[in-house]
DNA sequence: GTCTGTGAAGGTATTCACAGCC
DNA sequence: GGCTGTGAATACCTTCACAGAC
């Protein structure tokens, strides 16, 4: 007897970093009214090649119809239980910045799976003020029951950053989104993503240089001959 | 005759992503007061393997001293070149809410090769008003020099970020990076970086599988068998 | 005929392990 | 002895191209 469906960890990582653009397009056109879509179209609407979008799915599963397409709605299903967000996670976002501010108050999470529980600020001039309707608390108020699902969100400058990942891990928190430009120390079972902007621009920067630069001329005329 | 040093556009895609990184470290242990450092502290310090660190770094060129270890003034000068960061970027910041504000008062910015140029919201009420010691302008006061280096940067809702891509394009804008939650269509020769926090969320949702499923035991049982 | 699912091929990135230089 | 630079081996990812289902 052979295994059903495909198992969420075997799904390959750079996979894993595009369901959620195809989740995202999904949705997108689902509230057009449309039932269906191909891969060519979704692959089109997600920035990837169609191949590479069929390999993608075909990970989590045969859940297309050949000669017609995907379903929308199922697939959104699947592609939602893959990424574990069958369960909802807690969010706790730390530093309520301008930067924390616009990440509590941004449409696109609490839409599904994600429920923005604490927001966390040490100063107490910000302790108690409202964001979006909810109001700042100490990080001390930051309890999380045991089979609570965390993800903790680092907003203050890098200088504080660490001392915060300590935090979040002294209380159970076993996932980190870090948009401090600081590598953090943790032990291994925790998970970490990085957000930079700085790195942002500066692979932006690299990659824009591929328009002609008028002091290299003479270097690349050598290389031509 | 040979080449001498590796000409920019051979570096390895996934080198570039962490050369940010790198630099990064080197300017915290010059900060410290050391002037060298070897692969092995650099790495760790950048979380990433010492072997990987070498080859990325060897993609440059050969830059350290065996048995010693790498200069880290020099390394710094490399990687800045390599980088592009030779010239310096003007920057355009378009959506002036929480989050473009945070992201035009970001120290990490401004500090090498960027200079925060345009900050630019379309609502009257935002235009002319200071922020970070900087006056917003309306998106028509966009007009880069035809030599100049731009990276605009969406902070705008969703719904307008195509609409803003269009407008960077018209102008010239050739790097965007943008903060909505959006796929953007834009011409080939344009390069295009996207940071969402709901894809981040959701790819941290995935991997924090790990630890036990409760709810999925009975089927981990019958894989087992 | 249309469009998915997937082996096979090709390309890229990472790790290993050690030669070469200080 | 210590540490870099790099071929060789491995693992991973993408693209190709077509068989198979509708």
């Amino acid at each position: 007897m052979s295994i059903e469906h495909a198992c969420r960890r075997d799904i390959p990582d750079a996979t894993v970093n595009r369901l959620p653009v195809y989740l995202r397009v999904l949705g997108e056109s689902a509230s057009k009214g449309q039932s269906t879509i191909s891969s060519e179209t979704l692959a089109a609407a997600s920035g990837v090649s169609s191949a590479k979008l069929r390999k993608d799915l075909s990970a989590l599963g045969s859940y297309g119809v050949r000669g017609v397409g995907y379903d929308i709605a199922t697939l959104s299903k699947h592609i939602t239980e893959a990424l574990g967000l069958g369960h909802t996670w807690s969010v706790a976002i730390v530093g309520m910045g301008n930067l924390g501010t616009a990440l509590a108050t941004y449409g696109g999470i609490g839409v599904k799976g994600f429920d923005i529980k604490w927001l966390i600020d040490d100063n107490p001039q910000v302790v108690g003020r409202l964001i979006g309707g909810q109001s700042v608390v100490h990080f001390d108020a930051l309890k999380p029951s045991k089979d609570e699902r965390v993800i903790g969100i680092i907003a203050v400058p890098a200088a504080a950053a660490q001392q915060v990942a300590d935090r979040f891990i002294k209380v159970g928190v076993r996932s980190i989104l870090n948009f401090a430009p600081a590598v953090l120390v943790v032990p291994d079972e925790v998970q970490v993503r990085g957000v930079d902007m700085a790195t942002e621009l500066q692979i932006l920067a690299f990659r824009g240089l591929g328009a002609r630069e008028p002091h290299e001329t003479s270097e690349m005329k050598e290389l031509m001959a």
